[in-house]
DNA sequence: CGAATATTGCAACATTTGTTTCAATGATGT
DNA sequence: ACATCATTGAAACAAATGTTGCAATATTCG
């Protein structure tokens, strides 16, 4: 915990009188402190008398030990979110400019993705690739901005294996394709504030027929984030006048990935095989003709 | 920070009444400010009475609010230790595990969002931008895994503006759709290798035909890269087994953001004000009825 | 519909907060 | 030693804190 106060303090910590310096030693040891605990509580620590603080406080150039305070309390927020990665990779544009706007726009998205990484998050992800690793049938939904998502999601599987299935409006294949749905099998999930009646209903009702829940919501307190199932939280904050849905679209894709590592090794070589052929030379895929393999 | 409370929380929010559920969703969101802040402050910013976070607290099965508060002071001082904590942030994953595995992705999404950021695709950012904010009509294109994406720009565009039309196979309005496009009108396509020749030629097509070409695409040599269009150019090495789609993605988001930017104030005023509206509340969104912009 | 219950806003409550005042004490310089 | 000044401890202060009781309003259920 780096304070301006720590440098203040040192410098005039020689010149204080014998009580001030008390205070001041332990504050100095106890910086954590000086925000949580009320001032009288502290003085009572430090075995001082509580005036004796706030004369500290003022003698330190601080308007009054709520001044000092704040300034703790500053460090110790600062402390519970990490640093913005990227933020200092900018390179200089005018502020106003298009570039500028555009270069903080994906340096979110992209520090974003990198707050996925929590211990929390790792922890819900792995969880879920296991669960759908072995689900027999793995349902796909999302709606409005989180229709990529689920999109992205069902098509990754779909490569790999014919067990996923897309609820989307069109054709016949809607919500009710789940009345077929049998217990252990698994919904993946997706949706933002704010949520779509529909998709929140069909989990309930998934939920309650027995099915396992993979749910990609913006918090822990969306009304997606059913207890007992996977709940993936990913950040949608922007500063743009749409929901941020990259960190969800990764969280898809990762998922995917991890799902495909547990699965067969040959599936896996003949895509990849299949791939590097492909974009080796500038091979183009034909509409009808679908990929073989 | 992590904390019980949040777990506490998410098991009952669901169940509790209205006010206490805004209350509730503050605390979730501001775990950082309850134990510095006064719980009338917090009661202010959440726009609640103070009331209503005692009664959060009882409800949640604490003794006062205090106590609520005394949790979350010693999560602040846990994360403030120092180096301990950090260890502790950045358990060593067992590398063959599954939370390694989903974090090398994760962080490989994030870094190759971080290099869209080179001068060169800002510059093509920002002319392309330009081009979609003037043009009288947007098409969207991108089939299999670029699919999302095109998806994604069109819905946002379809948010601010009725100017954008997406290109896909279902219905009627397929690549048809082209037929009507006039010189001057700007077509958004998205693919990667291996390209669907479909989507390579109607490009070609709509270039002949005096279309303005925007094209998210994955190398400066890809068959989709038309000479005297807008390149984007967005990675695609992956670990996994499939392309990362993830910054082609976040490159349409940044896009449709930056196109809306320089659009009606008073729209997106409105897009905003809707937004903080349904997401302050719980609000659902009906399928049938639609945002009312 | 009416009764019963749960939820909410408001106002009062006793505490506790940070600060200030004032007298007592100690140190310093002449 | 005396006067001067800074420092200290104890008490008093207004302001703000967290809580609770109560009446008004919504909601649920028969």
């Amino acid at each position: 915990m780096t304070i301006p106060f720590a440098q203040t303090l040192a410098a005039r910590f020689a010149d204080l009188p014998e009580q001030l310096q008390v205070a001041a030693r332990w504050i100095s040891e106890n910086p954590q402190d000086v925000a949580l605990l009320s001032m009288r509580d502290q003085a009572r620590r430090a075995g001082v008398q509580p005036a004796t603080m706030s004369r500290l406080a003022r003698a330190l150039g601080y308007g009054g030990y709520d001044a000092l305070r704040a300034q703790h309390a500053d460090a110790l927020r600062r402390n519970g979110q990490g640093l913005a990665a990227t933020a200092q990779r900018r390179r200089p544009l005018d502020a106003n400019s298009t570039e500028a706007a555009a270069q903080a726009l994906l340096a979110e998205s992209a520090d974003q993705i990198s707050y996925l990484s929590s211990a929390d998050n790792l922890a819900a992800i792995a969880r879920a690739a296991a669960l759908i690793a072995s689900a027999r049938r793995v349902y796909c939904l999302g709606q409005r901005s989180s229709y990529p998502v689920a999109w992205h999601f069902h098509y990754a599987m779909s490569l790999i294996t014919d067990r996923a299935q897309l609820l989307d409006g069109s054709g016949a294949t809607g919500l009710d394709a789940l009345s077929h749905a049998q217990p252990g099998d698994v919904l993946f999930v997706c949706g933002v504030a704010p949520y779509t009646r529909a998709v929140v209903e069909a989990s309930l009702q998934a939920q309650a027929n027995g099915l396992q829940i993979v749910t990609v919501t913006d918090s822990p307190l969306s009304p997606l984030a059913v207890q007992g199932g996977c709940v993936l939280i990913s950040p949608t904050e922007s500063a743009s006048y749409l929901h941020a849905m990259t960190p969800a679209f990764a969280l898809a894709d990762c998922l995917a990935a991890l799902v495909a590592r547990g699965d067969d090794p040959a599936v896996l070589a003949r895509l990849e095989d299949l791939d590097r052929q492909l974009s080796a030379r500038n091979t183009y895929l034909s509409e009808p003709q679908k990929v073989s393999i």
